[in-house]
DNA sequence: TGTTAGCACTCTTGTTTGTGGAGTGCTAAC
DNA sequence: GTTAGCACTCCACAAACAAGAGTGCTAACA
């Protein structure tokens, strides 16, 4: 029994996958037979794909319907995919249509990047941001606001800005604000946000001495604004609508729990990060996550392709591409490498370019022009 | 024939019309014959019906199916409930279970608030929170933060914090930034930021003298961070998905365009704004839009309620409730009311309470503790 | 004059039934 | 190993049908 994939079986295992990534519709023996160049006849294309179902690569809806690829067929197709273009990443790159605008403010950039995805690839897409975690500390301006109020800002590496009003129970005065000021930057400045942890902080209280219960405060504050929260793993979505054009996923009870992750989000930070978590021992900067293999129980019914990039300074950002099963996986990857390229000469050559977002997002940047 | 609108047809149009909002089905005369107390046959009720149809306060849906309440008759009754609520609004707002957690961070407070109203009426729901452009300025911070490099920090009424990276063709010194600060705070403080025109910024350009070129650069950068744009209108949704439970509003085009308005907030935003309008001729402050009358096209067959809430620091936030024609308008309607004295418990008593975020959104706020 | 019972009629909704088509598996011939 | 042929299966779609809900109208009634 020819029960070794043989190069025909592949042939035939990838015609039927591209025609169904086509049409969505279950593709039959007599299709295949034309659309191929082996010139076979339908009956021994059948044969052939009574194999490949027994082998598991392809499944049949019902009895008597055409072939479907499995999860296991579109794994083989996917992995061919992305080592072929790994190869000749350089050739199909300058096709591209993908237009990434210079801009100064990283928010508008992961923002422009999840909406030019979205538009080219019709499916959901997401990117998140990078942590502000691991970042250092750059320096910390206190400003007194009012009689009893204090404004932190804390600038980090890659220019991150944070804010934090900080009211007290007793008035300060400028001098006071000023010695805070240098304790604060004496302490924290250089450290990464990661590093700045509870001992940290109880020893700058006890060096506090006079205005204990002040720097206390104050300390708390600052220790509280550069904790990461919630909001520090910024996500930006767009297209999520897109899943409407698919009817797979278009009716209502899957389509509410698709949206409502993405209107979420969540969820889809904690996807990120399982994703995250994986691509880490595989070697390549582009995983796919096929039906079942979803990080997410959401999305058992989709495919998920995710990516990691640069974003200057040192930060990550990780995309992904959220799609039916039958998602077109050529033109995705094909899309997250020429991302890839654009990112890598809009933030490959060294130093800061833009500015990173107060925790995330929202904090205006720079008008500052960029050098070219 | 009986063409006025005596009190026994509105009694039937009130009947026929909360039948119709709780099954979503259309209403026979047999059922309102139950329903009511009239003591009246099916009869009698389908000549009422006759001619309240003919009235325009309901409709068939087709010959020989019950009627349903036309925008009209919702009109008619969204008036009533709302004159009544306004009169016996101190009576059932103990019985509210709507919990507003003190916090002070203006940005909690308005993901909560969509939240708390999404999950107690499971429709969509959305807030707006305060336009920075109605605020004066403070005082703004410059800080050195490398040799070609400022962070303008301008804090405004209401304590909204806005950060700005001014990135420069030359080095500055101390020694400048600090005489370029004072010059920011003398032309800027206190003037709110609609005042603040090209007019004031040419002048200032030019009383700037030597520094020119430099005090050019960071006027404009502080002009621009202040500028209203586009995240100038902060928006916040919750339960866009709830429209799933509702089949009139759950099919693949119509909750396509609906879910997208919300996942892109431009149209919200465009909306709340045409609310607004509208509720300044009007003099209550709860507005109800009924199918054809919804400030969006993509809205003609849902209903919108808004509402305008005091924020704190004399600033207003507009809530608007999205859901089908047929939405419980009683349950919304006494929800916002609740929400607004419990607004009013949080922010009415006078001062700032809580930090406005950074053109929105996202600054981090206080840790201070509330006055209780 | 307003109210009610009765009845024929209409329209929707759900179910059943039947048919065409697409596709398969198998067998036998090449 | 490949292919033609054929019987069989199953879905998708349409037509036919029955049940139910509700109406409008007429005629009787208080």
């Amino acid at each position: 029994m020819g029960m070794e994939l043989d190069d025909r079986k592949k042939i035939i295992l990838r015609a039927i996958i591209q025609t169904y990534l086509e049409t969505g519709e279950p593709v039959g023996s007599r299709t295949i037979s034309r659309y191929t160049d082996l010139n076979l006849s339908s009956a021994t294309i059948r044969n052939e794909m009574s194999d490949l179902e027994e082998m598991g690569y392809i499944v049949q809806p019902h009895t008597s319907a055409g072939r479907i690829p499995s999860d296991k067929g579109y794994r083989l197709y996917v992995n061919e995919l992305i080592q072929q273009q790994a190869q000749q990443n350089l050739a199909s790159q300058e096709t591209s249509k993908m237009v990434i605008e210079k801009t100064d403010r990283l928010e508008k950039v992961l923002k422009q990047i999840v909406q030019v995805l979205a538009k080219n690839t019709n499916y959901a897409t997401m990117i998140a941001g990078p942590s502000y975690h691991q970042n250092s500390i750059k320096f910390i301006q206190l400003s007194r606001v009012g009689e009893d109020q204090l404004l932190a800002t804390i600038v980090a590496e890659g220019n991150l800005v944070k804010n934090q009003m900080i009211r007290l129970t007793d008035p300060v005065d400028e001098d006071q604000t000023v010695r805070l000021n240098m304790l604060l930057n004496n302490q924290l400045c250089g450290k990464t946000i990661g590093e700045i942890n509870l001992d940290m902080i109880t020893r700058m209280k006890q060096q506090a001495g006079i205005h204990s219960e002040v720097i206390a405060r104050v300390v708390d504050a600052v220790a509280e604004a550069i904790q990461p929260d919630e909001e520090d793993f910024p996500i930006y979505t767009s297209g999520a609508t897109n899943i409407f054009d698919y009817p797979e996923l278009a009716d209502s009870s899957k389509a509410k729990e698709l949206i409502y992750a993405f209107e979420d989000k969540k969820e889809l930070a904690e996807m990120i990060r399982e994703a995250d978590a994986e691509n880490k021992e595989g070697g390549t900067d582009i995983q796919a996550f096929i039906g079942k293999e979803s990080p997410l129980a959401n999305m058992q019914d989709c495919s998920v392709v995710t990516a990691k990039y640069k974003l200057g300074n040192g930060m990550m950002g990780t995309v992904a591409i959220v799609g039916p099963r039958r998602m077109d996986y050529k033109n995705v990857v094909e899309n997250l490498r020429t991302l890839k390229t654009q990112m890598n000469e809009l933030f490959g050559n060294g130093d800061a370019q833009l500015e990173g977002p107060s925790s995330g997002r929202e904090v205006p940047g720079s008008s500052g022009q960029e050098k070219k």
